[in-house]
DNA sequence: CGATCTGTTGATATCCTTCAATTTTGGTGG
DNA sequence: CCACCAAAATTGAAGGATATCAACAGATCG
């Protein structure tokens, strides 16, 4: 169905594109940043907690996920990585991972050199701003994931994350409807918002008896988004997904001329 | 008591001297940044979710906190804002604020120029990485405060927030035991930690009857802070206060001399 | 020096967890 | 293609951690 779009647009220029209109030099840019792919297996670990931090990579394709593991052996998930998220470009400042990362399904990355992202932002200061921009974002959804697992009911939760993944899902143009690929367990969901699987199944059952939601196999459809964001209190604005400023891209251009 | 040496140093030089020995030209670039100062009284209004960013600034002196405000009027507070901490660096990329920010005691702001900021970048490359540092060590006390949230009982959360505070007190010298002025009220920590005033009363009776803090009139101590941090399931490592890996230092370094 | 915010305590309620069992799904090898 | 096994989903019953409600005592501040 869609598996051929996946593969015709690079993730990354898609996600920029939100940022701002792109130069064709500046795509021509980020595409030569994902020619180095790696594969990957499902139920991998990416990242381990207390390991020295690895180079940075960008998700080309599939999804991924940070998750801390406590001594008692709980698990909380931290953020989902999609296509066309950065990821650690700087924790090499860290002398160890405080977190691990793993695969939720098999996937591609890129693995970027140190170097070369150093130069990058000195030569294309708006690919700076847009990878700051983009850290903004991630910083955004975990205020949100903050206020969610603070103040909101396990319902209030479970509506958040299903609308938080369909539209991150739709930035990098992986859906086009409100109906996407939900690659987790029960659990995993549990672990995200701080409940157990049992009550997580009855918040589900209840969503699809209410009509809200069908999820069979993994594929998930919201059908009726406005009420699962009024339960999640949550407005699509919350998490900034749709550009900059006009004020701050005429800032940007004219760092570009300098 | 300790209020001289608070004014003695610039809390932003004694925070990123923890990310690296700084260079004299370092040092007065840095305190040149912090020449535009603005008080502040207790319980004033920084940010209001809503409007429109403004300018960067850092924090000099005092206590703020960022918060979301939900519809039925519930807080959930996100972060504290402590002396050397930058503030709103980037957010000129988002159209408006998606939480509010207010003081807790009264302070003084350093209110910086965007394109000040840019320039600085560009010419001390090592400035730049401690700003990505500062913002990476900010993602990591996210973090914690997600699994906190998530996983950590009323107990665990309680002891968590008093040893982060501590910890980011003497970061900044602004304690050199384990005792601090801590000017927030229970309902204050309860919005942090997702609880009510009422438990967060008794969870800190418990404390005291522990013999494990003494607080009294906001002036805390803790006594047993191997203990709290058990409790916490935290080590200093998660929060990366302690700098950067050598080889990162050297790597920095090397761009220095371009 | 009263008004208001903060802290404290007790009794009751509830949302979510825990424990336990069963069914369904999905993957794997014969 | 089916049989088998482990993982995931589902359901019920009971328990517990924290919330809610209510009242009062102390602190703080104009």
């Amino acid at each position: 169905m869609i598996g051929d779009r996946r593969r015709a647009t690079n993730p990354l220029v898609a996600k920029l594109s939100r940022f701002g209109p792109l130069s064709q030099a500046e795509i021509g840019v980020l595409e030569m940043l994902c020619s180095n792919e790696e594969q990957f297996r499902a139920h991998v670990d990416l990242l381990n907690q207390g390991d020295p931090p690895r180079s940075p990579f960008i998700v080309i394709r599939g999804m991924a996920y940070r998750y801390r593991i406590l001594a008692d052996g709980r698990r909380q998930i931290l953020t989902f990585l999609l296509p066309g998220d950065f990821c650690e470009l700087h924790t090499y400042l860290f002398k160890a991972m405080d977190h691990s990362a793993a695969t939720l399904t098999p996937g591609r990355l890129a693995v970027i050199e140190r170097a070369t992202i150093t130069t990058l932002i000195a030569r294309h200061p708006r690919i700076g701003a847009a990878i700051w921009w983009c850290s903004m974002q991630e910083a955004a959804i975990m205020r949100e994931r903050i206020v969610g697992l603070g103040r909101r009911s396990a319902r209030g939760r479970v509506a958040y994350i299903l609308c938080e993944l369909v539209w991150r899902q739709r930035e990098v143009g992986l859906a086009e409807d409100h109906a996407i690929r939900l690659p987790l367990t029960q659990t995993d969901i549990a672990d995200t918002l701080g409940l157990t699987p049992i009550h997580v199944n009855r918040v589900l059952q209840q969503f699809r008896r209410e009509g809200l939601i069908t999820l069979v196999q993994r594929n998930l459809r919201l059908h009726d988004m406005e009420r699962l964001q009024d339960l999640a209190e949550l407005t699509t604005d919350y998490l900034h997904l749709t550009g900059i400023p006009s004020e701050a891209a005429r800032y940007l251009d004219g760092l570009e001329r300098l």
